[in-house]
DNA sequence: TTAAATAGTACTGGATTGGTACCATTATAA
DNA sequence: TTATAATGGTACCAATCCAGTACTATTTAA
């Protein structure tokens, strides 16, 4: 499966309405949840987490809200999901080096750093606002200022 | 996180070890257990898995055991991930189109099934040899055959 | 001073996961 | 033909994780 996290996708979403707003413009977590049609605790729980993360500035008391700390075009998806789930490791290993107790003597480690550094790769490079207005070209992922790499 | 389960954890180390040995050759879940340091009763839950998706021979009796059905070269990580976990589904809506309850007003949708199918070819483009003999590259995986697309 | 907002934290029921157990079936070989 | 070594299938369990909720404290605008 692979499956992402509610928290995340939710996460996404919710960045995603702030991108496609006026870039200061507040919103409050209760205006979020009606206009997305999110469950308020929950949203009101990933907002924190996110503003925790630097991703969003929050403005406490009435009137107040989160708005987004940098424009979507510098807000990868690599950096949403590792706000809201923790590092990218797909394995114990990966994450905490000498954890593993087959560590010595499995041969996956560097493969699996290897797997874990392409997908980042391609996940960093997936900004927030190629998900509201994606790019036209239909393979991979990447901007304006792509470069060539090989592939398949 | 987005962390791999343990089974198919496993599962790589084990067709990781097939590939290293000969081609047709058997082996049982003890011996599979036994030399790679894994519970023996998970190894025989994840063989049988692997033998019913047919990524593996099994050969039943006394002498019997699992082997490979193909070369370590003509089986991807991406197989055998979808074989352990089932296919590969970041979200919600590209497993289940329909089923989620915000996809009328999400505009998530398509950015989620191509951060998927980025993801699913990464993964599609390495191998099972790939991962016991790391090719010399070090930027995204990539046999012989690569052609050439943007990244970045 | 009131109301509207975030901050922090704790809780809960249900699903998922890692791991086990057991019995049926199949095949080898003495 | 029978004992044994193997897989096939399925059910089970405890522990963890997850989605979602609740509550109280703090901050700020009007």
């Amino acid at each position: 499966m692979i499956r992402m996290r509610k928290e995340t996708d939710y996460g996404i979403i919710l960045l995603a309405y702030f991108s496609q707003h006026r870039k200061g413009r507040k919103h409050s977590a209760r205006e979020l949840a009606l206009d997305n049609g999110l469950p308020l605790p929950m949203v009101r729980k990933i907002l924190k987490l996110l503003a925790r993360e630097g991703l969003l500035a929050s403005h406490r008391g009435a009137k107040g809200g989160y708005s987004l700390m940098r424009r979507g075009q510098r807000i990868s998806v690599a950096e949403i999901i590792r706000a809201l789930e923790g590092p990218l490791a797909m394995t114990e290993c990966v994450e905490a080096p000498g954890d593993c107790r087959l560590e010595p003597t499995c041969q996956m480690k560097t493969a699996w750093q290897r797997i874990n550094d392409t997908v980042l790769q391609t996940l960093s490079r997936m900004t927030l606002s190629d998900l509201t207005d994606p790019p036209p070209e239909t393979v991979p992922f990447g901007g304006s200022e792509s470069r060539l790499v090989r592939i398949q």
